[in-house]
DNA sequence: GCCGCCATTTGATCTGGATCAAGAATAATC
DNA sequence: GATTATTCTTGATCCAGATCAAATGGCGGC
């Protein structure tokens, strides 16, 4: 199996959109012995918990680029953690688009929003073949009620998904168009670091088209300003591989620096 | 008790922001006599549930017109309960400005955000004289544990601000400035409803600004939709007062009706 | 290897809403 | 009640980024 062979020869290399196929043995992997249990939801927890969240959590056979992992609509059963691969979650607009809300690495949940109502109202489409583990949700609320720190480990998570919202509505709200894309690269960037990947090169799983939407942005904003930054020489694109030539500037975009679009308030 | 007597001789009157002083009597009402119960935490708890978490809640004196209830960087101790009055929560832009991220009426929460970092990394700042529950975090983890109807009820309501910032982030990512302005109002309009107030007739407690800045608006665009709602008979405004004149005119402008901005993706 | 489709890039033009600039209406201060 | 400071409205102008239009380049399918 191909997959085998690259985590083999080159574990840290930074391929996030090559087209690997996962070896079922990673598949089998127990929470305890994840790697990404640091970022999961194991995060915390004393082994004999790790454990016993572990009976409970379903690991699934790979699921392929374009297949939906949940569609809006759907009855809400389970939360899903990213093992290996990305996937985009995305709300159906009343007029027949999309509004892309969120890419999802290894580590990250899905499905939070979806407890309130017991409904899915967003989508979840696989980016590039991913392994997920499913974790029944109605389980998962059994064992946080008898482990505390369980417990707050999800009300550590939810609460989390909130702030990140937060920061993506001010985002939206008051950035540029530079400057979201500058901090999707630098979120990217972080987020692949985490994952003991390469902070400065790594591929995108996602199209152009996505990124816009995601950003609220026209594909063709965000291709020229692509296009831009490499002028600038702060990366290097090349179709869907990056690289981050000069982090710190990126990061002074952010900031203090490229004045912001919007007036700011009394 | 003051809240009664207001239901009950006017239970329709729409005044959010007009000047009134909150009795004293009104901070005593016991979770099981609020009349917001069934917006707010106790929902769907039995009486002895509700008893115990009513023994945990604080209920402090009332805030006045521009008072912060935290700000951003105070440690996170407790979540809030708007009991009556207005709030709104902002994040500090790193430029200086200010992002509006929520306006908090009577039954909301506030504070979800900061569980996970137990820090809190926007403010909240008071629209117009507020009384408010402050439940002590701590007490409240360890009151879900033995009841799980509240872990759930917790789960529901993080799950539920999650959504909320979802639809949010889909009205700044795709939305043209009228149809901001009518999501807005109709927000406000159902949510004030719930409450039992006027969903048609009621007073904003914020400026035009901060509507602005929390719709990603200019404050110009924020009157001058105003005006032209107006002139197209959708709403009656003078100064703070609305009145929505037309509810589904203004939901139509909502949905499939103006072509918003932004490209549909892939 | 060849064909056709889709993604991406680049250029030209258009426009919604920001920004600038005054007034007008209210509210706060003394 | 006069004075000053806000907040809100309205008009004129500007511009970032959308939209339109085309050329180019990869890639999957066969």
């Amino acid at each position: 199996m191909a997959a085998k062979q690259r985590a083999a020869s080159n574990p840290e290399s930074g391929v996030l959109s090559q087209h690997k196929v996962i070896s079922l043995e990673t598949l089998r992997v127990a929470c305890k012995n994840c790697s990404l249990s640091s970022l999961c939801l194991p995060m915390g927890l004393s082994p004999e918990d790790t454990e016993r969240l572990d009976d409970i959590v379903r690991h699934a056979r790979p699921l392929h680029r374009n297949d939906f992992l949940f569609r809006a609509g759907d009855r809400f059963r389970s939360l899903y953690v990213v093992k290996t691969g990305a996937l985009k979650s995305f709300a159906p607009c009343p007029e027949g688009g999309e509004q892309v809300l969120g890419f999802h690495l290894p580590g990250e949940i899905i499905g939070l929003d979806a407890i309130d109502k017991e409904l899915h109202v967003c989508s979840a489409k696989v980016l590039e073949t991913s392994a997920i583990c499913e974790i029944p949700f109605a389980r998962l609320a059994e064992l946080t009620a008898t482990i505390p720190s369980l417990q707050h480990q999800m009300f550590r998570l939810l609460s989390k998904e909130i702030g990140h919202d937060t920061e993506m509505l001010l985002l939206l709200g008051k950035k540029s168009a530079e400057e979201r894309l500058a901090v999707f690269l630098l979120s990217l960037s972080q987020r692949l670091q985490k994952r003991g990947l390469s902070a400065s090169d790594f591929y995108l799983s996602m199209s152009r088209h996505e990124i816009g939407n995601y950003l609220g942005l026209a594909v063709e904003t965000v291709s020229r300003i692509f296009t831009r930054f490499q002028e600038d020489g702060l990366m290097c694109v090349d179709r869907k591989h990056i690289q981050l030539l000069n982090l710190p500037a990126l990061e002074a975009l952010i900031g203090s620096t490229g004045q912001n679009r919007r007036q700011q308030q009394q």
